[in-house]
DNA sequence: ATGAAAGCGCTAACAA
DNA sequence: TTGTTAGCGCTTTCAT
């Protein structure tokens, strides 16, 4: 049984046990423990000592094994982020924010994905919570029941974010989307916009979508106005979608003269169709959009918009986590951003 | 130091140790081994108790410890995907379909960001294989002498995706970018273009879009031609920037009927530019991307381009590491899939 | 069908 | 500065 280097052969994947603490201490003359010194730079190790370790650890080629290590210390390096979809643009640019704080504190984020479904994201909360992680954020303030006990009972900091309309069950960073809503709609409204329509997502779980167009209604009511006519989408390309949705409305609606659309692609889309009809944007017919995402810049008018803060949003949730880890005991804050209105070229001009 | 439930101050993180099985065992009077069967629907147990501990697991809410149990049963249910970047609409799709393969299996998803640096690339896979995962995923096939060594020594299944070109550290899963550049070159050719402008990303570490250029003049040599203009980008909004770029080229080379551009998105800014000028597209230019993204469909043409099979490339990685965790010892699988060409409206019909 | 004992690979706490 | 000991919370294995 005596092992037997087949030269010529295809290396297989090594059969090897994965190499432990033991292998490197052997190998160095040096003992387990300060081999786990050395490696996570802790306490006092002679230069020498340190040196015969390093030496040791790199030419075996070890891979410390922090499931152990965890379990030892108690101590994960790991923080949950909780949200919908990736596919939505926003949410990368959340987590990128969310890493970059993270990363100083050499703290890792680990994604979960939930479809905007509550039953998948107890799943996703289960699944980051087995796993003990030093924190968790999630996007949303809507949660079941089963959720919210088990973020508040997980003796973590947890962050919601995104939205402020509602009631954390730890901190919370975000807009608040009825504000953002209300806002945009007194904003057409100045511009002289009498005649508005909607366009939106179908969504049943994008709660956030939902309160910007509740907040936008509400405005308009507060004018003694209303929303003329709306629809809403599902699935396929957005781009797409906001023009098949804006001709369909501007046949059905033609008096109309603004369009809001609940995030920017449906917003281009409506765009790109009004000015290939040859109407006046935004003269005859103005159009808004929500998030202030890259695509707008290379538009043939800059689309009206809302900055949604998401990169903000993202580096703030991550500073409550790392600032909690480093004992600064707070938690329970609430961080309320202002969403910015960029009125771009598709908002006539007060 | 009796605890003093303060009223009227902001609750504190809950102080409560985690729940151990030991909690779940002693509410429901039932042996810890017995606990852990049930938990995990392991060996035989009778109904009744069964019962009795998920009703105790369930009342004090409590969630297993994934850490002591990977330790112990020197089995994680996690799969690594390392990829260069979230923003580039192209990698969540791949993530898509590896997470839809992966689910069934129960195993989950970490996904590390390389951002197109070998250098972080080799922080992030010590800093997954760390963890032990079953399989490890990894876009490209170019990484560091370390990281090809950390792959090769850690026992588990390596697929290595996107692209073919290359030698494998195990498995791999992609299309030939050499190819695809060939092709897209091939198709221009022959509807008749001979004028031909390159854009694309200035990332240094972008293989696979060097590989298509490559591949792309190399076929154009092959018929005794070359790249009139060429031009490169960093940074900033890509649809903006295919604008600018193109209407730069254009002007420095006002008789170029062709531009080939290395993604969709410089594509489609392109495309706005040409057709606002009121160019004849594809009779006077012809333009075409490469990923086939979801957003072409909204445009004013259909931009030519090329499928990538992005989430079939997911889907078959994930596959691999399946099939390679249920014993059907493989391994050292080579996928390579058929990247289709999609004309669009911007290349003339032959 | 259920339980008892041993130990996964590491680190905290203490000893030398 | 270095080493020893005793677990971390769970699962494997074997006994009952």
């Amino acid at each position: 049984m005596a092992e037997q280097p087949k030269q010529g052969q295809p290396r297989p994947i090594p059969p090897r046990r994965p190499l432990t603490l033991r292998d490197v201490s052997e190998k160095s003359g040096v003992s387990e423990m300060t081999v786990s010194r050395v490696l996570r730079n802790r306490g006092d190790v002679s230069e020498p000592t340190r040196q015969k370790v390093l030496l040791a650890a790199r030419e075996l080629g070890y891979v410390p094994n922090r499931i152990a290590g965890a379990l030892a210390s108690q101590r994960v390096n790991l923080v949950g982020v909780v949200i919908p979809s990736l596919s939505n643009q926003v949410f990368p640019e959340v987590l990128q924010g969310i890493s970059d704080v993270l990363e100083e504190s050499g703290l890792q984020p680990v994604i979960g994905v939930t479809r905007y479904s509550q039953a998948r994201e107890e799943e996703v909360l289960y699944e980051m919570l087995s796993w003990r992680p030093s924190g968790i954020i999630v996007a949303g303030l809507e949660h079941s029941e089963a959720s919210r006990a088990m973020l508040a009972a997980a003796g973590i900091p947890v962050v919601e974010i995104m939205d402020v309309n509602g009631t954390p069950v730890d901190s919370m960073v975000g807009i608040s989307h009825d504000l953002a809503g209300r806002r945009m709609a007194e904003a057409i409204l100045k511009a002289g916009y009498r005649r508005i329509g909607f366009l939106g997502t179908k969504m049943p779980d994008d709660h956030r979508a939902r309160k910007r167009m509740e907040g936008f209604e509400a405005a308009l009511r507060d004018a003694g106005l209303a929303v003329q006519a709306r629809d809403f989408y599902d699935g396929g390309s957005a781009l797409q979608k906001g023009r098949e949705m804006t001709a369909a409305l501007l046949k059905s609606h033609p008096d109309l003269d603004f369009i809001y659309c609940s995030n920017d692609m449906i917003g281009a889309g409506g765009l790109l169709h009004c000015l290939e009809q040859g109407m006046d944007v935004p003269g005859e017919i103005g159009l808004a959009g929500f998030n202030a995402i890259d695509l707008i810049q290379g538009l043939p008018r800059r689309l009206a918009t809302m900055d949604s803060c998401r990169r903000e949003i993202g580096r703030r949730a991550a500073e409550i986590i790392t600032a909690a880890r480093s004992g600064k005991a707070l938690s329970r804050q609430v961080i309320e951003l202002e969403p910015a209105i960029l009125p771009g070229d598709t908002i006539r001009r007060a």
